[in-house]
DNA sequence: ATAGGGTTAG
């Protein structure tokens, strides 16, 4: 017999781990070989005691690879044991075990007399290899044609299996029919069954009537408990565990630490942690990866690798921990690191591994390692089989800012879940493409997708950003149906969208009523009276903020700032800037400075913009220098603008705003030469001016005007109308300010010029589509133009209508021939 | 001989 069975049993691969412990004599590469046939050999001779001693479930586990089990298989099979029970039974569970659930299913397939303890296996070998509608199919089977009795054995597997409630309470009635709701196992599955489908009651019931429970039933209570947030009581059963003298095993303690994590209960995570250590769970694989998941996010880093670094033993979910730990605290350098120091260990990467390096090179704008991301994932095939590796490719995209291939990816996920939409939306909205964020959400809507908070908080925004203050006001009404818009973030949303809107006291009205217990609403209501000019009103909403003891970031001295810039108190601004650093210990940022240069500058001191930035710890970037050549556009100071622009561009800006304004300086004083060689600098570095748009909602529709825009179908009625208006103008003693135009053309084509830029175009469609004296709402995606600013002021008078105009800087509410701000901009 | 309860996420 050996010889027959040593052709089958070379086994180049095999890790002698365990078998050297049972043969320690016997090494090299036929260890199996010899072990299998010595216990075969045995048992078959009656050897009772060596055949306990080399068990074969010994040799059953020490397989680790498809091909032991395969050459084990064999042995059984030329042994003559293929109808043994036992061993067919047992290879069953073997080949689950190595995932082969296939092979289990022929090996069983081959018994000719199932016993109980057969179908268990069957049953078992379809729950472990994920198999959860195969192994209920196998199990009605076993129960209806087998003539045998299920039993305490089959009933846990079945009862994880259950998908949903329905499955899971006809299992409970069976178990009661079967009369086996006395074995601990089987209630604990059954109240840990119920936990899943959320059945909390239910499933407390069965455990607080059990008799007798153990350690699994316990935590079976406390982590159902724990997975679906009821953080209350979970603790309640553990102190209630506590009481009765049992000590957390390592599954508690795995289970109650993402609860520290997600109640931010640092005291108690490190208590746990000590617990851990001081009962010897340490170094328990699982406990170890909870540790690392929950300082990772407590954000202490230090903490996570220390744990990391001691581990005797990492799974994929370690590395996985350790690298999402770096993602999610912005450190995607680090994190990349991890990565790469994870391959050379064996352990291959899992879609979670993905879904982490998605977001890392979208950290890092590393467009081309995303294709490789995306490549990657695709051909795994975990495009098509996993939801949330299709969302996170999408939200890699839309953070590289590849909309196209968002989109692409997007169209072509089989399924699509509310994630899905709500990241395809906000990378619309964050790219500032607006207008096909609402697009998208429509369709969402037709797809009867229900939304949800973070759907809100991205279109929300989107439709502040195009000004459909209809549509905006709908998704109003249906949140104070679902009693959603007092959450923080929505209520923001909300505010920010009547701000932007230019329904400032809507705005402030739903201030009142929402939760201000940090900046958050605050800031939102500060900048919205800044863009309207009203910087005393956001002072005084900062002393009341104060007063309230909410701590203000430094999102509220950008505001605060650029709300006094623009209303030319200088020194209230410099008041702000100096209590930011000096109360709240705020370091400024380039935005801060930035705000102080055009505070300066924008009230004529340009000296004392110069000054400051020459005093500034840090070095100046574009921004700085583009707010001092903003200022000396308003104020006519060429040399000084020459100087700043030569600054500008050193630092190489990418900003094509700067070069536009540099353009339009050399245009404004006929320096064509000099419109020519910026507009070749922008060339050069690849950049190319934005387009200007206006918007306007018309019946719950935005429509979108481009300067010198023919294609709308109202074309001809807007030329006419504003035809019309020019010659009314004119008589009121409007005369083109033809600095404004930037082209080098004749002076008819100037006038024409101007009136077709797009604010003006979106102001007479208003005009001439909707009724009388309706106010008249726009918005711009750049700065308005002066000329049109003063063209604006003029139609209000003609036309008896309130035009409240937003462009990107703040808002111009023009009644009776004149503008709210005061032609201060 | 066969079983339950555990960690990572867009």
């Amino acid at each position: 017999m050996y010889v027959q069975l040593s052709s089958f049993l070379l086994v180049p691969t095999y890790k002698g781990r365990h078998i050297s412990r049972i043969f320690p004599l016997l090494q090299g590469r036929c260890l199996l070989f010899s072990a299998a046939a010595n216990s075969l050999h045995r048992t078959s001779d009656g050897y009772e005691n060596n055949a306990k001693k080399f068990n074969f479930d010994r040799l059953f586990k020490s397989c680790t690879q498809l091909e032991h089990a395969k050459r084990l298989h064999a042995i059984v099979v030329v042994s003559g044991k293929a109808d043994n029970i036992f061993f067919s039974s047992k290879l069953v569970n073997l080949y689950a075990y190595l995932g082969n659930v296939s092979l289990s299913r022929h090996t069983f397939n081959q018994i000719a007399k199932k016993d109980v303890f057969t179908w268990n296996s069957m049953v078992s070998a379809y729950v472990r290899s994920g198999h959860f509608r195969e192994a209920i199919d196998c199990f009605y089977q076993f129960f209806m044609t087998s003539g045998l009795r299920p039993d305490f054995y089959t009933f846990p597997p079945v009862l994880k299996a259950c998908k949903n409630l329905l499955d899971g309470m006809r299992m409970h009635c069976l178990v009661l029919k079967l009369g086996l709701e006395w074995d601990v196992f089987v209630t604990a599955s059954l109240v840990h069954m119920y936990t899943r489908f959320g059945f909390l009651g239910s499933a407390r019931k069965l455990f607080n009537d059990m008799p007798v429970r153990d350690m699994g039933s316990w935590n079976a209570m406390i982590s159902g408990y724990c997975q679906n947030g009821n953080a209350a009581e979970a603790l309640d059963v553990l102190n209630e565990m506590k009481l009765e003298g049992i000590t957390m095993d390592p599954v508690t303690v795995v289970s109650i630490l993402p609860i520290c994590a997600q109640l931010d209960d640092t005291l108690n995570g490190m208590l746990i942690h000590l617990y851990a250590i001081k009962h010897g769970l340490e170094f328990d694989l699982f406990v170890s990866n909870a540790l690392i998941n929950m300082y990772s996010k407590f954000g202490q880093l230090e903490h996570a690798q220390k744990v990391f670094n001691h581990m005797v033993e990492r799974d994929v979910v370690s590395w996985n921990s350790i690298i999402a730990a770096y993602e999610q605290n912005d450190d995607p350098h680090t994190a990349l690191g991890l990565y790469y120091n994870m391959k050379p260990t064996g352990l291959n990467p899992d879609y979670l591994t993905l879904v982490s390096l998605s977001s890392i090179v979208a950290q890092l704008s590393d467009s081309r390692n995303g294709k490789s991301v995306h490549g990657y994932v695709l051909r795994r095939g975990w495009l098509l089989k996993d939801v949330i590796s299709g969302n996170s490719i999408v939200d890699m995209y839309s953070k590289l800012g590849i909309m196209d291939s968002a989109r692409a990816v997007f169209e072509a996920l089989p399924v699509k879940d509310v994630v899905s939409w709500n990241t395809l939306i906000t990378g619309y909205a964050q790219n500032g493409l607006s207008s096909d964020a609402i697009e998208v959400y429509d369709m969402m809507q037709e797809c009867n997708i229900t939304p949800n908070q973070a759907t809100w908080v991205s279109i929300l925004p989107a439709y502040s950003n195009v000004g459909a203050l209809q549509q905006g006001m709908r998704v109003h009404g249906r949140l104070i149906k679902n009693n959603l818009y007092l959450d923080i973030f929505v209520g923001t949303c909300l505010i920010d969208m009547y701000g932007k809107c230019g329904k400032l006291g809507d705005a402030m009205s739903l201030f009142l009523e929402v939760p201000k217990t940090t900046s958050v609403p605050w800031n939102a209501i500060i900048s919205c009276h800044g863009i309207h000019g009203h910087a005393e009103k956001a002072l005084k909403l900062f002393r009341e903020m104060r007063e309230e003891g909410v701590k203000p970031d430094h999102i509220t001295f950008v505001s605060l700032l650029s709300a006094c810039s623009h209303a030319g108190l200088v020194d209230e601004g410099q008041w702000c800037f100096h209590v930011m650093q000096a109360e709240y210990g705020i370091q400024p940022i380039l935005k801060h400075y930035g705000c102080m240069v055009d505070l300066f500058g924008r009230a004529g001191h340009l000296e004392m913009a110069y000054d400051f930035i020459k005093s500034m710890p840090v070095k100046p970037d574009a921004s700085i220098w583009g707010a001092l050549l903003g200022a000396c556009r308003i104020h006519g100071n060429i040399d000084l603008a020459t100087f700043a622009s030569d600054r500008l561009f050193e630092v190489d800006s990418e900003n094509v705003g700067y070069y536009v304004l540099l353009s339009n300086m050399y245009a404004n004083t006929g320096k064509w030469e000099g419109v020519d060689k910026v507009r070749a600098l922008a060339r050069d570095r690849g950049l190319r001016k934005t387009p200007g748009w206006s918007s306007i909602e018309v019946n719950n529709k935005v429509d979108v005007f481009y300067t010198g825009n023919r294609s709308h179908p109202s074309s001809e009625e807007i030329y006419k109308e504003l035809r019309n208006l020019t010659d009314k103008m004119k008589s009121l003693g409007y005369t083109p300010d033809y600095s404004f135009v930037l082209q080098d053309v004749e002076e008819d084509e100037k006038e024409h010029i101007l009136m077709s830029h797009s604010e003006r175009l979106a102001i007479a469609f208003g005009i001439i589509s909707t009724p009388p004296k309706t106010p008249i709402r726009i918005f711009k995606n750049l700065r308005v133009c002066g000329d049109c600013h003063n063209a604006t002021k003029l139609i209000s008078k003609i036309t008896e209508r309130e035009i409240i105009v937003r462009d990107s800087n703040r808002f111009h509410h023009f009644k009776d021939g004149v503008c709210s701000c005061g032609d201060y901009w």
